[in-house]
DNA sequence: GCTCAGCAATTGATAGGTCAGCAATTGATA
DNA sequence: TATCAATTGCTGACCTATCAATTGCTGAGC
């Protein structure tokens, strides 16, 4: 029989919170669908789900110039790992490399047209798989009021 | 000037989906959420919000026996990943391995005295930033309806 | 009892991120 | 105009997850 600590109730009570548990609930649930999103994108087209968002970022506003930063930015990632991610997608010819005209430093990425065809088929299966997830077991009442929810968390992070 | 295709348009309608939206902003709200509370953890409390995560899940209810398997399966890692993240935490103290009496194929992982202390003090730290950008931004209204949608979108994850 | 399908944990190889630090470039300012 | 802080992208070292293959153990069917 192991030591019984004072600490252990508090512990447990820690643990129970509804805070963590609430809190846990969204981290988990985001990491099981973009998860399931990963695989499913792998299988069908080739791609990772990182791969997908730069190319709905690329296709989004056709003719926009998109440097690596701004990508590095709109995605949450650092600039070396825009870097390599790039790199990944220009070796299997999703995306291309061209220099800024404006700023020699800094290098604009655009889709090519094998990324827009896998860009299209991407989108069809990710739908497929959102609407099943994310939006069938939601109550219709309760979507809007989610996603208004996410969009305030959002925007408190984004502040600070 | 590039050559403009017909696919250009329909990739920009696809892109700019709600679905692909409303999608988008949980998984960044998640992952942001998380890198905070991972930076904070760390700084603090010198472990990593996965390790926060093990220690919430063997403080829970003291006396109960947990293998890895079970912590694998509720943290939605693979057992190898678990494997080395239960290494990681034992070498710096937290958590301590002990053989399962009834079947000797698994390992039974508890949290150590230390464990317990790290994990009070950072159940304090993980409180304080859940509760600022997780509870605070969010309309009381709203709170338990987005709670409520993603226990849904939870239980659609686990079915299947 | 014996065998064998299947599960738990571990290990090796690999993927894809982070961070720190670099060279090139820019733009503000003395 | 010469200088210098800030910014961009790139690279090396490292971290931590995954998958695949391996080992030891269990339990069901014969």
């Amino acid at each position: 029989m192991e030591t019984w600590n004072r600490d252990d109730d508090e512990a447990a009570r820690a643990a129970h919170s509804p805070l963590v548990h609430d809190f846990g609930l969204l981290i988990k649930a985001a990491t099981r669908l973009e998860q399931r999103i990963d695989t499913v994108l792998r299988r069908e087209c080739a791609i990772s789900h990182t791969m997908f968002e730069v190319l709905i970022r690329l296709c989004r506003d056709p003719g926009e110039e998109v440097s690596q930063r701004r990508l590095a930015d709109d995605l949450t990632l650092t600039s070396s790992g825009i870097t390599r991610l790039i790199d990944r997608m220009e070796t299997v010819g999703l995306v291309r490399r061209v220099p800024a005209p404006e700023d020699r430093r800094s290098v604009l990425v655009e889709a090519t047209d094998r990324g827009r065809t896998v860009f299209l088929r991407a989108a069809a299966v990710h739908a497929e798989v959102v609407e099943k997830y994310f939006v069938a077991p939601v109550a219709p009442g309760d979507y809007r009021r989610m996603t208004g929810a996410l969009g305030e968390i959002w925007k408190a992070l984004s502040d600070t």
